[in-house]
DNA sequence: AGCACGCCGACT
DNA sequence: GTCGGCGTGCTC
């Protein structure tokens, strides 16, 4: 038998493949493209993924080792979905073996069966009796027989233990053979009755369109942009989209952000279908993953939804990809292999020939952009549901106003009028704890974080200054560690401190804070939330958190405390995520009869795109913020990488990201057509971050072609590099946050 | 990334 | 005398 490798990708940062022996004993046409294997690497143990196999190798014979076993019988990932995977990798310039670990469940990577999970089933012997001697005086053991004579085809160990079974009863009886035990692989039967459990509602003629356009292109690629204004229904399109797509017996994918889209969407989809939904999100434990992944894979499940990772997930027959909130950047993976599922979504439904529907009342600049030019179809829906009307915006110049704890006067007797009228208030700082900083009044000292370039941020309730980038805690000084005044001070405010003054100020009216801190437990952000929705008046402060999904109908004042920081950032794309947050967090209010108010405190109250903002709307704000885009060649008119350096030694940093630009321009002069642009080396907006000093590189280009041959050419050279050991580095291909 | 190997400081 | 600090080098 001729000689036999396995070129395997393995969870390794290592940018390349790794060549094994076939073990002797497997048919060769077991070795199938996208199958594990499990084999020795240096002194452990890993699971790899098979890509090819090779009749020779080039690694010296006495390095080559040989595969321990071939852990499935057909491949776990199968041509499209390997080919998706490939690209990403390439794509993002990331090993290949460590994508298909990001693309995969733990238990997966780990080496489990991918088999639906068994459970423990027991069935009565053919001759068993309730009648029989030896359980005459066992009465609990005559109740677990009993009810296991009553189902034919078994019973699972937890049916029994609902019924109050101990496991001691049953293990008596299948000691004494009149019960027993089996594994059964769970298959998730398909619920009966018609498809849709609960009617449709009813489509305005906005809706209806928006329907018929997507449903007329469901058999091949395109992409529609669903903008729809907060409260106009996307949901509903979404819902009778997939109605129509399940119809054809096919699957759809559900893409929904990072937090709190919570229950109330996704009952709305259990809710319509007697179909199987599987969930992939943060809080699925790892066994379920598993099945989610597999019910998918097997056509068990007709809904898959879930965040940014559930867009690796296998499927027989998907025919829709649905990507809600398009513009969240939760899709966009911050650490590792730094994938933005929205995009990738896309690669896989154009591969795939099938339609994509994202929507947000808020679309990114790249996705309007895409939509100017005709590349995705853009579907509006002004119209809103019911009574509701469009929120009103007032922007209040604070700049001679005095503040107390972030809040002005004129704010204040705004909220005092409000929940004088029997309503809610919904109160936005985009800042958590008591105060940001904590200020010696005699010497100017502040209170620093030793690890990171921040201010320590005050929190009052546990008299500790916390750093927000490191989590480094401490308790509070009582007097200046420089000059041992006592004159410390809270400088500025954030929610903790806004909570305080609000329920000063309103002490009858019940004042809920929604930020991390506070809803630090399971389960505490549905008790806060229920309290609001009673409807009686009070007070909802809080962070971003209040700006995704909940809907609050008596809220009918929006109050946003800070504005300013999205104004005049280095970072282009602030101004962006500022409109998003003010008309999601704007979106909360004003949904029942009453029409909502919006109060924007700001110190540049009369900025042109503050002013484009609130009084002509989103869109006209995205087109002004485009158009300088346009003019400063800044994304989406350009693309971008960078790469990041980080080292205890901010030497170290350095030499890397130098070596890098000397790299890059090498690999430049082999190219005729030199286009893309590097900045940097610079230290990263804050150059010091728990203990480590980071500097960054970035790349323009105007066409991603030459961007990616550079790029891949860098990452094998820079792997290479001995000043890569000295420095941790990371590369971010259309990086979201530039620091 | 892991992990082993290897060479120098404060402890049972 | 050893446990353990992290520099250096390797993974088919």
């Amino acid at each position: 038998m001729p000689d036999l490798y396995l070129r395997l990708a393995l969870p390794t940062p290592l940018r390349r493949l790794f060549d094994y022996r076939a073990p002797r004993g497997v048919p060769a046409e077991h070795w199938q493209p996208g199958v594990r294997v499990r084999v020795p690497f240096g002194s452990r143990k890993v699971v790899g993924i098979l890509v090819e196999t090779t009749a020779t190798t080039d690694i010296p014979a006495g390095k080559v080792r040989d595969a321990l076993e071939l852990l499935d019988e057909r491949p776990l990932f199968e041509p499209p979905l390997l080919e998706l995977i490939r690209w990403t990798a390439s794509y993002y310039q990331h090993s290949l073996g460590d994508t298909f670990s990001w693309a995969m469940p733990a238990l997966l990577r780990q080496g489990e069966p991918a088999t639906a999970q068994k459970k423990l089933f027991y069935q009565a012997a053919a001759d068993a009796d309730i009648a029989d001697e030896r359980i005459k005086n066992a009465p609990r053991q005559r109740q677990a027989l009993a009810a296991v004579l009553q189902h034919r085809q078994g019973m699972a160990h937890a049916q029994l233990h609902n019924l109050g079974i101990q496991k001691t009863s049953i293990d008596a009886l299948v000691e004494k053979g009149l019960l027993f035990q089996e594994l059964r692989s769970q298959k998730p039967a398909r619920p009966g009755g018609p498809l849709l459990a609960q009617p449709s509602l009813v489509l305005n003629a906005e809706q209806q369109l928006a329907v018929d356009a997507v449903g007329k292109a469901l058999h091949r690629h395109q992409v529609f942009l669903l903008a729809g204004v907060t409260g106009s229904g996307k949901t509903e399109v979404y819902l009778h989209l997939i109605e129509q797509v399940l119809k054809q017996g096919r699957q759809v994918l559900v893409l929904i952000p990072e937090i709190n889209l919570g229950p109330q969407t996704i009952n709305r989809f259990r809710q319509r279908f007697n179909v199987r939904v599987a969930l992939l999100h943060s809080e699925v434990n790892d066994r379920e993953r598993l099945n989610a992944w597999l019910a998918a894979r097997d056509g068990m499940a007709e809904i898959v939804i879930g965040t940014r990772s559930a867009l690796f997930t296998p499927f027989r027959d998907l025919g829709l990809i649905v990507i809600d909130e398009e513009h969240d950047s939760s899709y966009k993976q911050q650490d590792g292999l730094r994938y933005h599922a929205r995009d990738l979504a896309l690669v896989r439904a154009r591969r795939l020939g099938i339609a994509v529907v994202m929507g947000s009342a808020t679309p990114s600049l790249e996705s309007l952009h895409n939509a100017q030019s005709g590349r995705y179809a853009l579907l509006r829906l002004n119209r809103r549901a019911g009574a509701a009307q469009a929120p009103t915006f007032m922007r209040l110049d604070v700049r001679s106003l005095p503040l107390d704890s972030g809040i002005s006067l004129p704010l204040q007797k705004a909220i005092e009028q409000t929940l004088a009228a029997g309503q809610q208030v919904l109160v936005f700082l985009n800042r958590r704890g008591f105060a940001p900083v904590l200020m010696c009044q005699d010497c100017g000292w502040m209170g620093d974080c030793h690890a990171c370039d921040a201010r320590l941020t005050l929190h009052q309730r546990y008299n500790e200054l916390r750093c927000h980038h490191c989590g480094h805690i401490e308790q509070r000084p009582h007097a200046c560690p420089k000059c041992q005044s006592l004159q410390l001070h809270p400088v500025g405010a954030g929610t903790e401190r806004a909570e305080e003054r609000l329920q000063i100020l309103f002490p009858k009216i019940p004042v809920v804070r929604i930020d991390r801190d506070s809803t630090a437990r399971k389960g505490s952000l549905d008790a806060m939330l229920n309290l609001v929705q009673r409807g009686e008046p009070c007070i909802l402060l809080g962070t971003q958190m209040l700006a995704k999904g909940h809907h609050f109908p008596a809220v009918t004042l929006v109050a946003i405390l800070n504005a300013d920081g999205g104004l005049f950032s280095a970072d282009f794309r602030a101004s962006e995520r500022m409109a998003q947050l003010v008309i999601q967090v704007a979106g909360r209010a004003g949904r029942a009869e009453q029409p909502g108010r919006v109060i924007i405190q700001s110190h540049v109250a009369d900025h042109p795109l503050l002013i484009q903002l609130t009084e002509e709307g989103y869109f006209a704000f995205a087109r002004q913020a485009l158009d300088e885009r346009r003019v400063a060649q800044l994304p989406p008119y350009t693309h971008m990488a960078l790469l990041r350096a980080e080292a205890l030694n901010p030497q170290h940093a350095d030499d890397f990201l130098r070596d890098a630009v000397s790299l890059a321009q090498q690999l430049q002069q082999h190219y005729e057509d030199s286009e893309v642009e590097l900045l940097g080396p610079v230290a990263a907006p804050m150059e010091r971050r728990s203990g480590r000093y980071r500097a960054q590189l970035l790349f323009i280009s105007a066409q991603r072609q030459p961007l990616h041959r550079l790029l891949h050419g860098l990452c094998f050279n820079l792997e290479q590099l001995t000043s890569a050991r000295q420095a941790r580095w990371s590369l971010d291909v259309d990086p979201i946050d530039l620091y």
